[in-house]
DNA sequence: GATGAATGAGTGTTCATTCAT
DNA sequence: AATGAATGAACACTCATTCAT
């Protein structure tokens, strides 16, 4: 949000200060965040913030935004973040491979950036049963909206099951893919490049076991999974 | 923790000490926890809490402590805890039956324990990479513990896949349990206790498609998914 | 005060600037008048206020000294600030019924303004004991001026007591006409035009029961005021 | 008001604390007054005036009860202060010299205690006008109701006018003796208790002048009144 | 002439922790 | 065994004022 001054100052101040921000927020959080140690790593003044940011808050969804873009831009690469995800796969097939290249920018870019992948996970564990901020919600509402229409696309293309009650398949694929992430975290240390392509395509074997419709997982293994009493 | 002397307080006075800490701790975190908020509420002076634990980490650990006994009793039953989980079961139905009765179990305590959820979302959210208290990284690791033993149970009788990096499984597994446990937070007042049994058998459907090996769950769906190099 | 070039000001803009400070001080006071506030409503920047103004203290200043400008006009009519107040009556019954006009005038004034309303009550609350800003006491002192004339010229004429020592007279008048007023201001929207003339009777009354000199009062001017109908 | 353990507090330093906190009060306002300055004054530390009062407006209502109560004693003698004011007076010359005696009292205590008198000041400066806190305004109304009731008991002996709105005499009444009380206060230095009793004589008179009914005034308490030399 | 970025001491308030009793 | 008074560093935030441009 930050005040209109803001964007008159100078691109490097401005980088500057909302990276010093965002590893703050992402390090500690909004409450445990504090203003001081903020503008004392930015070298600035408190009457400084205050003159480019209306309050905590203010700063704080300044960062997320930011995030959020960064975010989105990432997935759906720069030039479609307007476009609704997988908008352009039009088999089954290709669908679970965009899934697999989704991951593999998503695991490079994580492990790159580990103030990214903090703030990420920060959004992500959020829910919006009061415990954790507004903005910080409403960043996880968007990135869980990035991941519900490409779920739906999956939908329309037949890859993906619609058996279920409103949101369940979304916030148990979310989940999954944050346990995955965290414990993708542990080995960035370990893991090559390849390594990390690699990671992504068994992700994405997770996410279409528990998609993928019944039918379409096994012409003739589901049968015998009901006469197992499912 | 606790300081040894706490032992000798008057039990049901050491319990309410330990709920109120548990209501406060779950509802607020640690750090907006507020020691004074506690006393207040227990009506006891400052100086007596400092007399029972050493400081509010103490107190945390404590509570801790004893929300994770709760939860272990709860999933083992309260006389097998040191028990290892599913050690009774013997053949691959009988062990995804289980799952489905330790869900069931669970599922109808969270529903009765509004402050057992909180606590227990605090718990799963949290991670080990220094962004929450160390306690409630150690309490999340009993709990991870208790599943990973669980998993490997199925793994010895065929159950649940084997071919996957150490801990990968387990920590997919635990976030996906986490995402449809979020879901089901919005939904207790809506479901009757009929229903939250069949949302067990659900979820037990999303665990088994994870992690059930590849070759038992379809004859024929696997092979062209082996193709593609999974 | 005002700093010289503020007199080079387009007229427009300086009536403007002064008439948002005003309110500002009318309605906070001096202490918690903010500037940033002024200079926000006024659209100008903080360096025009400096480049105009002294600082916060001569704005106020200069405020004050416009607010007296207008009440002594109000008051003596445009033409004859500098003439001495009610020097052109000459009998006692003129001298009270000049009150009167005086009062009819002034409130029918406050009415219409709240702003000066708010202003010159402040006006009359301060005093020079340190309890208010230098400014405001002056300005009260203005104000106290022009009604010690007033009461001078009723000396004069007989028509004022004249066996109090310096000022006693003065301030209890004053305090009594504030108070008159305190009732006055809950009530505007209560009150017709006429009814407001009936108030300036009233309080033109009250002004001649303090003041009338007691011999007067009593031998034989008493009884033609009750067949004035007071 | 203050929480519950400031009356376990040593009474001198409780007498000392809202002491010193009384004088800031009076001296700056709720707004001015510093918290800083008060604890930096009483030697303690600002954690213990918070542990004595929830916050600056529990101090600043503190006070002004204590102020009230100070205020009320010293109108009502101690052991009066719930009875109403003037109540055993049966006679309107008794009524009169009531008032006298009234002012004496309270002009010597003025003397005495300048921070009362600066209170005192602040309190009948105030009014319900949103302009001041509303703690102030609410010690205002306990004044002027003192003395609207002492008017009242002087409506029932004849003694006082009947013929005004509501409100209207009190206020005027209020606003002259507060107009009396600033004249005196750049008095005191110069003035022996004497002089000071001769004072009480003559607010008196103007307060009667004022508020004698005008049948009263006129037929035959003027020459009574004559001839005790006013 | 005029701007607005920058300052920093100041505000009220919170809270885990200590310690004399 | 237990109290609760006292601490003080830290917090978010405000604002009159300055000064390089």
């Amino acid at each position: 949000m930050a005040l209109p001054r803001f964007s008159k100052l100078d691109p490097g101040k401005q980088a500057m200060l909302i990276a010093v921000s965002t590893e703050e927020f992402a390090e500690r959080g909004y409450e445990k965040a504090s203003l001081n140690r903020i503008i004392a790593r930015c070298g600035i003044s408190k009457g400084a913030m205050y003159y480019y940011f209306a309050d905590k808050d203010d700063l704080y969804k300044t960062v997320l935004e930011g995030f959020i873009q960064d975010t989105l831009e990432m997935w759906s690469g720069k030039k479609s973040v307007r476009e609704r995800p997988f908008s352009h796969v039009e088999t089954r097939e290709a669908y679970w491979e965009e899934w697999i290249s989704h991951y593999r920018r998503s695991l490079r870019h994580s492990r790159r950036n580990p103030v990214f992948e903090e703030m990420f996970h920060r959004c992500i564990r959020s829910r919006a049963s009061g415990i954790s901020h507004p903005a910080l919600s409403d960043a996880a509402d968007r990135i869980r909206e990035w991941i519900r229409e490409a779920l739906q696309r999956g939908q329309d293309l037949g890859a993906v099951r619609n058996d279920l009650p409103e949101g369940l398949l979304l916030d148990t694929v979310f989940g999954m893919l944050e346990g995955f992430d965290r414990w993708m975290v542990q080995k960035w240390k370990s893991l090559s490049e390849g390594q990390i392509d690699e990671m992504a395509r068994l992700v994405t074997g997770f996410l279409r076991r528990i998609a993928e419709p019944a039918t379409d997982r096994a012409k003739s293994s589901e049968p015998p999974r009901k006469r197992k009493g499912r």
